[in-house]
RNA sequence: UGGCCUAUGGUGUAAUCGGUAACACAGCAGAUUUUGGUUCUGUCGUUCAAGGUUCGAGUCCUUGUGGGCCAACCA
């Protein structure tokens, strides 16, 4: 009861976004209304900082009763792909939201082009014929004072009829550009009459070859949000500076005054989350693909097995605010584990194998043990499990010569096997090189799981699978992908900070029978070894599990201090 | 002698008229456990600096300092 009302009454602080929308609802600005936007280019895959992005915009509509358009950005035909704009809407749909209105800045390529001829008739914009280098030539400095165009005094007349000569391609790439007309003298650099229109002769993955002119950013985010009735459009800090154009052009052009609104992008530890360098990765295989597993993009989440539900938990934990960060990934490997600990099938799977004979089990028999599908969910039921005379144990869990603190399988010492029988551990069997190629155990056919009598107390349980009934499997393990924390801040070249070791396979694991039909999408956890799932190159036949996160591992952290 | 943003434990965020600096992760210690998992308990540790206003300052004022962004026909 008392908890009841404690729960109702601590409400979750807002963050400042939040804030500055339930101040603008208790105004009655915009009629109460909320209208977000995701804006995604689509010249790459989306990866975990968009992930927070989505889950802001679209979070804040669903909050706040409005609606999120996702809109892509595809002003720039030369880096743009379909590819790129399906798997955006995968990922979003995957995230779990499905947005209110699908639209593509290119949808309003004719709509701008009305806008950028309104601004020229009210000499607010003109054709300048400079090239780039005399462009930035004139642009000043942040300490000094830019100096105008020799064309900028154009008449409306030229203006309009230069324009149109843009557009009907009568003009070679980069000759001519459209600018604002504002301030050369402005202290903030992107006032200084910038470019709106360009040139570019280049095939657009949805107008074609219909435009030879393509709007810049600020000429079209804006306008595009103003078009859609944005109410809130929030970007990242970068876009900062954007602002007073953005609010300039909306100004100029007397349309719905949509509001941008800047928070700082997301860096994260062990990885990078720039288009450019991931881009590289893949291109230049060090990666597998967008979707390998160790990128920070959300297919490869999808695919190592992160649920949408554990990346929202992260995306709500790491909150949202305006300061340079850097955020722990084990916060997110946190969230992972919180998630799959509740709902995962519990299996056992050997990884490095080491064959475990009874001696004193009957050679040629079998029988089926029960065992728990998943001890935090009661209605998850029980399995059947074969177990016989030769096992498969962990290599790691069993050592000769043991440590203080080492608990698991030793020579004369005792190990439960998980949901089987207690077990002593009685001989070595070594190959000529001395490596342990067998261990010879007894067993307490009193011990048996559920109908214990024996008495005994072993330290430790171990995961096992029959050898006569594992199947084969590649298991991949993996690490971060950097070796350094903060890639971004470090002088080398970041493809020199690549951790070798991010990606460990494992060819030959045995998986308990059960696991035969497994298919991507479902969440397991080998037990004491982490959480999998089986990878999209599985074959029937021939299974291939991702690892997604191990488990917390106490003994890992003993060992290591040793 | 530019403009804009920013500064709270190791990390990420709270503290909504100026009123006991808190939550989570990580760390450490312990209990429980047929997963060295989970769960539970305890614990460590924080306001960039210096002045000022005030009974009282993370919050207000002044002056500094640190960090980030801006000079693509990228977004």
């Amino acid at each position: 009861m008392t908890s009841d009302i404690k729960e109702t009454t601590a409400k979750e602080p807002l963050n400042f976004i939040e804030e500055i929308i339930e101040n603008d609802i208790a105004e009655g600005k915009n009629d109460g209304r909320v209208h977000t936007r995701f804006p995604p280019e689509p010249n790459g895959y989306l990866h975990i900082g968009h992930a927070t992005t989505i889950f802001l915009n679209f979070g804040l509509a669903r909050k706040y009763n409005g609606l999120c358009n996702l809109r892509y950005d595809d002003t720039n035909p030369v880096t743009e792909e379909t590819e790129y704009v399906d798997s955006i809407l995968e990922d979003v749909r995957w995230l779990g939201f499905e947005p209110d209105n699908i639209f593509y800045a290119s949808d309003y390529f004719g709509q701008l082009y009305e806008f950028a001829v309104q601004l020229i008739q009210k000499g607010a914009a003109y054709v300048d014929d400079s090239t780039a280098e005399e462009i930035a030539a004139l642009k000043g400095t942040p300490t000094e004072a830019g100096q105008p165009s020799p064309y900028r005094q154009r008449s409306v007349e030229e203006n309009l009829r230069l324009f149109e000569g843009m557009k009907n391609g009568e003009f070679p790439e980069g000759s001519r550009v459209l600018r604002a007309n504002i301030d050369m003298a402005s202290p903030n650099m992107i006032m200084r009459d910038p470019v709106l229109y360009r040139i570019k002769f280049a095939h657009h993955h949805r107008t074609g070859d219909e435009w030879c002119i393509y709007p810049m950013y600020d000429m079209a985010h804006g306008q595009s949000d103003s078009i859609e009735r944005i109410t809130h459009s929030i970007c990242t800090l970068e876009f900062a500076p954007h602002r007073e154009l953005y609010d300039w052009l909306i100004e100029q052009l007397g349309i719905f005054p949509s509001r941008q609104y800047e928070f700082a992008r997301r860096n994260f530890s062990y990885t990078v989350v720039s288009k450019r360098k991931l881009l590289k990765l893949v291109q230049e295989g060090f990666v597998n693909g967008w979707d390998d597993p160790r990128m920070p993009t959300i297919s490869a989440m999808r695919r190592r097995g992160f649920t949408p539900s554990a990346l929202r938990e992260f995306s709500r934990r790491i909150g949202i605010a305006k300061r340079e960060n850097l955020v722990d990934l084990g916060l997110l490997e946190f969230c992972v584990r919180e998630d799959l600990n509740k709902l995962s099938k519990r299996v056992m799977a050997v990884l490095n194998p080491l064959k475990l004979v009874i001696t004193n089990y009957p050679e040629g028999e079998a029988e089926w043990l029960e065992t728990e599908n998943n001890p935090e969910d009661p209605e998850s039921g029980i399995r059947l499990l074969p177990f016989s005379r030769e096992l498969w144990i962990e290599q790691d869990d069993f050592m000769e010569d043991p440590p203080k603190k080492f608990f698991r399988l030793s020579p004369g010492q005792l190990g439960r096997l998980k949901s089987a029988y207690i077990i002593q551990a009685d001989e070595v069997v070594k190959d000529g090189e001395g490596n342990i190629t067998e261990l010879r155990c007894t067993y307490f056919p009193e011990s048996k799981s559920g109908q214990d009598t024996s008495g005994l107390k072993p330290k430790a349980t171990l995961h096992w699978v029959s050898a006569a009934h594992a199947i084969p499997a590649e298991v991949r393990l993996y690490d971060r992908l950097f070796m350094v924390e903060d890639v971004d801040d470090d002088p080398r070249d970041f493809k020199d900070l690549l951790n070798p070791d991010s990606l460990v396979v494992i060819e030959n694991a045995w998986l308990e029978p059960s696991l035969a039909d497994a298919l991507p999408g479902e969440y397991f956890q080998f037990i004491r070894m982490g959480y999998f799932t089986p990878d999209t190159d599985s074959k029937p036949g021939k299974p291939i599990f991702n690892r997604t996160v191990t488990l917390k591992d106490a003994w890992a952290k003993i060992a290591q201090k040793g």
